[in-house]
Formats: C-alpha cells, sequence, structure tokens
DNA sequence: CCGAGAAAAGGGATATATTCCTGTCAGCAA
DNA sequence: TTGCTGACAGGAATATATCCCTTTTCTCGG
C-alpha cells in the first residue's frame, strides 16, 4: 500500500535527511526547483496530485539513498521488516511482507516460491576480535554477557558503533555521531545526552562492532 | 537508487507472485490491461518510460501487497552484510570491563592472558534465519540495513530479544520481560514502557535473537 | 484445423506531471 | 533602506504516461 500522503512525507523526510528543502532536494536531482511545490500536490479541483517514478528515481540517485531506505520512511507503523531466512552458510533467502508472513511449513522451516538463495559479498581477511560485555553499564544496547566482534579494517562510518582506544585512557564501546576535521563526536550507547569529544590525534585507534551476539 | 530495469523486473514479480501477467495485473488494478504492456516500456525513440506513482500505488491496493514487500526484490546489493557469524569462532575474545584493559601487540592484534579463542554454541540442526531491520522504529537497539539472526530452537529466557509471530498478526522484534504461566509479557525493544502481553496460545511461534550485525 | 480468449503491438486521443515563466514574500547582509 | 537569495504560488506550455481502439500473435480446447 502506497498513499498520496506517504509518498510526499517520504520526499521531505528524504529532504530534511539530506539537510534541503523540497525545491533544494528537485534542484539538487536537476528537475525544475518547483516540482515539489506543496502547491503542485494537489491539483487545483483538489484531486491528489503523484510523483513521478522517474523524479523518485533522480532524487535518490542524487542523494544516494537506497529504495530501501526511502520507504522505510512510509509508514512508521507498519515497520516492514524484510525476512531473509539464512543459515550461516548461505541459504534460502526471501522478502518478508506485513500482510503476508514469510511462508514456514507445518515444521517451521522456509517454504514457498518467496526464497530464494542469498548471496554474501566475498569478505576480505580482517583482523577480527571480540570483547564479552561484563555489566549493565551498556544497556538498553548491550546485555552482561553479550559478545561483540570488532573490525579494524571496516570502515567507521557516522552512527556505528565503535571501540575507541583513546592515547590515555582505556577502551570503550561509544557510537560515531559525527566526525569533523579535526576530532571525532561520541555519544554513549545508552543514549545519554552528553558528547564526548576526541581529537584525531588523542585517538590510538578505532574498530568497528560489525556484529553481536543478543 | 532505483533503475528503470528494476521497476518494470519488479512489477514483473508482483504480478507473478499472484498468478497474473502484467496486463492482467493491470486489469485487477483497474487500469488499462496495456499500461504494463512491454512494448510501453520504451518510447518509440527508445528513451525508457516509467510507471507512474499512482499506477505503482493502485497494484499494490489491488494485490494487496506492502511497499516493503514490492521493492524487496529490488536492490540486492542494499543490505550487505559484513561477516557472517560462523567465521567468528576461533576468534580471539576477551572480557570488556571498567577494570582490566585488554593487551595489545604493537600491530594491533590481540596479545596476553586475556585473550581466549571464542567458542560458539553448535548450531547444526538449527532453523536459522534473518531479518534485515528497516526504518528506525527499533532504535536505540537497532539501526536501519541491520541484520538479526534469529535461532528457533535456541531456549528463550527473560530478558532475551526475540522475534514472536502471533496468530493473529504479523512478525514483530520484542523483548521478553517475563512469563506468566498463561502468558508472556514483552516489552518493546525501543524502551518504551508500554508492555504487550499474549496468551501461550496466541503465539504461534517465537525465536531468539542470537546474532545481529551493527 | 478452427474458434475463443488472452496477451501484446501499434497508433491516436486524452490526462496529467513537469517545465518554464512571472510574481510575492521572508530572511539576510551590506 | 536596498539588494540578493531562496521558498513558494499560480498559470501557460510542454512532455509523457495512460487510455482507448484496432490488429496481430499466441495458447488452449473442441
Amino acid at each position: 500500500m502506497l498513499s498520496h500522503e506517504q509518498i510526499w512525507a517520504a520526499i521531505d523526510a528524504l529532504a530534511k535527511r539530506h539537510g534541503l528543502t523540497s525545491s533544494g532536494l528537485a534542484k539538487r536531482a536537476g528537475l525544475d526547483p518547483t516540482t515539489f511545490n506543496p502547491s503542485k500536490r494537489f491539483a487545483g479541483d483538489g484531486r491528489p496530485r503523484w510523483p513521478s517514478t522517474e523524479s523518485l528515481s533522480k532524487i535518490l540517485e542524487a542523494t544516494g539513498e537506497s529504495v530501501g531506505r526511502f520507504v522505510a520512511g512510509l509508514d512508521p507503523e507498519e515497520r516492514t521488516v524484510t525476512a531473509r531466512p539464512e543459515a550461516f552458510a548461505g541459504i534460502p533467502v526471501a522478502a518478508f511482507s506485513s500482510e503476508a508472513d514469510a511462508d514456514f511449513d507445518a515444521k517451521g522451516a522456509p517454504t514457498g516460491p518467496a526464497w530464494e538463495p542469498l548471496t554474501l559479498p566475498p569478505r576480505k581477511a580482517d583482523k577480527l576480535f571480540a570483547l564479552s560485555v561484563e555489566g549493565d553499564g551498556l544497556l538498553p544496547v548491550y546485555r552482561h554477557g553479550d559478545v561483540v566482534v570488532i573490525s579494524r579494517k571496516t570502515p567507521v562510518r557516522t552512527g556505528d558503533r565503535v571501540v575507541v582506544k583513546p592515547k590515555n585512557s582505556q577502551m570503550t564501546l561509544l557510537c560515531l555521531e559525527h566526525r569533523t576535521a579535526k576530532a571525532y563526536v561520541f555519544k554513549a550507547l545508552s543514549g545519554a545526552s552528553a558528547r564526548l569529544q576526541l581529537g584525531h590525534e588523542d585517538v590510538d585507534w578505532m574498530g568497528r562492532i560489525v556484529w553481536a551476539s543478543q
């Protein structure tokens, strides 16, 4: 289901995520700045007007966003999750829709035409290590006993959970909020509002948390 | 990113899932049967033609499909898993606590007595599958794009994060707060205070989230 | 083989999203 | 103030997706 209201809200949300207005978004995509004007969302007689698929394609291209991310903003209630039953070795996978639950047979095994094999990208040799969390200091994200797997080769991007080793103190688990030319800004996993700022030269090393047992 | 080829493939796939041809799909949606004709997918001069979002809305409405299901097959590249959990067996693991710091050598490799090989519980006979989280409804625990691996054989205990399939609604990701003789009590991953209570007989099945990409 | 029905090609007409234009208004800086 | 910029409204022109119609092709029963 895709409503007129939803699609315009998704466009606004996309623009906002990239610090743009709807007209700025249109311009960046090579469209006329008035394409997404509020005044163009309903015809004179009140009938809804729909953006073209080609325009959608262009704004996704211009912002580098995926379709999945775009539609994720459509219906927060729907909370779409895509199910991909995979075994650890690379297995059948299927998408899951909100109205037709992914098919499982009587034994609970994935079944039906929706499933297809999942292919995982080849994994380069990486120096992985793991830390087991002790105590409840990282709730609600990590519980006592959780194991987090850390890669020091994977590039760290904004929003990633990381292990940071500052030069003068011990390892901590944080979330990278953003980075500036000279410093990193971290926030606590707990969601507390406090921020930690560290200059690039004050960070001994940093690794990205790629998996976590639950 | 949304390509011309992808969107037409998604329409064909949608029709096929419902046992229809592209013209049958158009008719069912109240559109002209020729709307999705292969001959209408490119203009006479070879330029691509895009279906309108209004038509997309109508075929989703007619088939009862969600946007998420529709776009699920579009972009397999989108959700890339960085590692396979099975690859984690044997990597060095150390306790992460406030008191002790684990040692690394000059090259950044784990060293010292604090580390030992990670052992994973055997899962040979287990039915594992995964869900790819879309949207920000599960923050701060899971981000958009995170992949959670679910086991339906691992015993579920209080405090575990689980996938619940109620008899009359769709799968949801929750945290099991506690269980009584007749019911389960869940709380949302988001940390909201609301609780969801489900009788044992109202739960179709439940699986435990054992790993999650981050 | 023949006919019925559906799918699909092809072309003209229509509907509508976008573009292009002008103008208003708000915010901001000199 | 003045000038500049961007957001936005509104209208006309253009571009294009859909609709409507006809014809052809294909499949399936008889």
